[in-house]
DNA sequence: CTGAAAGCGCTTACAG
DNA sequence: CTGAAAGCGCTTACAG
């Protein structure tokens, strides 16, 4: 067996008594060469089964054909949460469509996010960037913001020239607040994210807000802040049953919280949707089926994977910056707050 | 602003007074370097915030540290089901502990996964690939296996020089279907993925034995397959209402599709867990949580990923080939097959 | 222990 | 319309 050898344009030119020059140009479709000479090339790299090499153009070109994704550092939370998935799922589609690659960040526990992104732009291993999450003070995006580098964010960020895709998640969390007061609710607790977090920070000012409108004092002990799962849902189930006078609605940052909470509150006979209210955010498959059907928003999370890549297509190719775009949310009514 | 230009090894050799084979040297970690230089090329890279750039390395020494993931055609199923994102998972946590990068398969509609496959690898991406599932006759994996391309596969395959991470579906269906026989079932039905998918002639083949060692003959009529979704459950669901006599049992391959049952049998009141068994694979958040909750096989995916990730790193580093990793499956039975 | 030079496989300005 | 040559930014055998 002959010592492997990658065949390169060198190989076809030569199959089709040609430069690599030319060999070049027909790949990139350089409207110059004539049909003969094309054809000939086209034929030969047919016959040889050739493959421009990927790293030798990006090399020249200075441009990578992939994007990189950053997946944040808390990943664990994000992965068990289906939001994830699903704007993953919105980005690959979105992909699809375009010519890039997908670059998927694989965070080791000492990395911060900044240092992924450094490395991925100054390895030149990616032309853009996605975000997932954006904190309040997000190093990345600052760092970003500051070499201008293409990037679009899934979340909002206050600050110039941001690509940005997002729901309205201070109205979403007004809306949600709202219905669970119109279920004649008086003492509602908010179960939210990290308050570090841009979308957690939004969607209690629009919590705070809806309570305002109807002369219901803000109470900071009902604001209940940790990181998204089934366990830390129990938990604070459990914490406010034991609350006097015990709220009598609650809105969740997401269904699997907001499971925890339903089995805490099966397990000490609390009926929810008489007792108490509960509605909750992302609309996943368990807020449809779960033994007590939650009330939940809809984020269209899909779609904000989506819009985020066709944006930062955008950015690479045009220059596409500080554009907005909101995605429409929408809340199911079911049992937990009726 | 001047123009941009990226800081390179030179640029870092003339700051610290050496030569970019020096530098190049110190990145790698050569042990010929003296302390000296050493140190003082690393202060030149800190100066500089130097990054060695990923394009020109991967050229020079003919590896990417990169692996390719291939997501299957049919990724829209694969999205919706818990078990691709939790294999994902798995897999950036065991990429994390080596260091490659994971680059994504953008499919579009018409590109089938070889042709992903060879791009990938023609053009230099990956050094090695991923597989997330296989068919029974698999072109990328002929392909592979051809050329000898390090990979592995989440999945079963026969043939030699294999590296695999499975469960044994064979003896998970068949237990499972023995458990719903235990529930005094006698006529059960299968809905079971794609029957050109290894994971699907497994999983029959064990259903069938498990039959056939109680003595019922196997019926055709009975195995019901399809992509995997809610809808092809309820449909499915209403279809074996109908039989007469209706099938006292279900073994389903994936939790959302037997949600979908649920559903039909809902809707027609028949219940669950009397009047009919049900048991499932994947053992879904929404198969605990469930009105009626799932009996499941929980495949432990996550571990599928990881393990798969690290078998892929021997494969690239060590040559490993046709090893064979088996991933423990474990059954919850809960109430509708009880 | 370190440097000069060639090579990895493309692209593109320049010349014709 | 096409080719020779230089350059993208590394690495490594060779020489010292």
């Amino acid at each position: 067996m002959k010592k492997k050898h990658n065949i390169t344009a060198e190989d076809v030119a030569k199959l089709a008594g040609v430069s690599p020059s030319t060999v070049s140009r027909v790949i990139s479709n350089n409207p110059k060469i004539s049909e003969a000479t094309r054809v000939k090339v086209l034929k030969a790299m047919k016959k040889l089964s050739y493959y421009p090499n990927a790293n030798a153009r990006s090399l020249a070109i200075q441009k990578t054909g992939t994007v990189g994704i950053i997946i944040p550092t808390t990943s664990e939370d994000y992965f068990s949460n289906p939001f994830f998935s699903e704007s993953l799922r919105g980005i690959i589609r979105g992909a699809s469509n375009s010519d890039y690659d997908l670059l998927i960040s694989t965070n080791t526990e000492k990395d911060e996010e900044i240092k992924i992104i450094q490395k991925f732009i100054r390895a030149s291993k990616v032309d853009g960037i996605i975000l997932m999450t954006s904190k309040i003070e997000d190093r990345g995006i600052k760092f970003l913001q500051s070499i201008d580098f293409p990037f679009s964010l899934i979340g909002s960020y206050s600050g110039k020239n941001i690509n940005q895709v997002d729901n309205d998640n201070t109205l979403a969390a007004y809306e949600l607040t709202q219905h669970v007061l119109q279920n004649n609710r008086k003492k509602i607790a908010l179960l939210i994210g990290d308050l570090d977090l841009v979308v957690s920070k939004r969607r209690l000012l629009g919590y705070k807000k809806a309570l305002e409108e109807v002369g219901i004092e803000f109470d900071e002990e009902l604001v209940f802040s940790g990181s998204f799962d089934e366990e830390i849902g129990y938990y604070y189930g459990e914490k406010i049953c034991k609350m006097n006078p015990m709220p009598d609605g609650i809105v969740v940052a997401d269904d699997l919280v907001a499971i925890g909470v339903l089995n805490a509150f099966e397990d000490l006979d609390i009926k929810v949707g008489v007792d108490i209210s509960i509605a909750s955010f992302n609309n996943s498959v368990f807020a449809k089926y779960s033994k007590t059907p939650l009330t939940s928003v809809d984020i269209n999370a899909a779609e904000l994977g989506r819009a985020s890549m066709e944006l930062l297509v955008d950015a690479i190719d045009e220059g596409t910056r500080g554009k907005v775009i909101n995605i429409p949310h929408k809340i199911y009514i079911r049992e937990s707050s009726k």
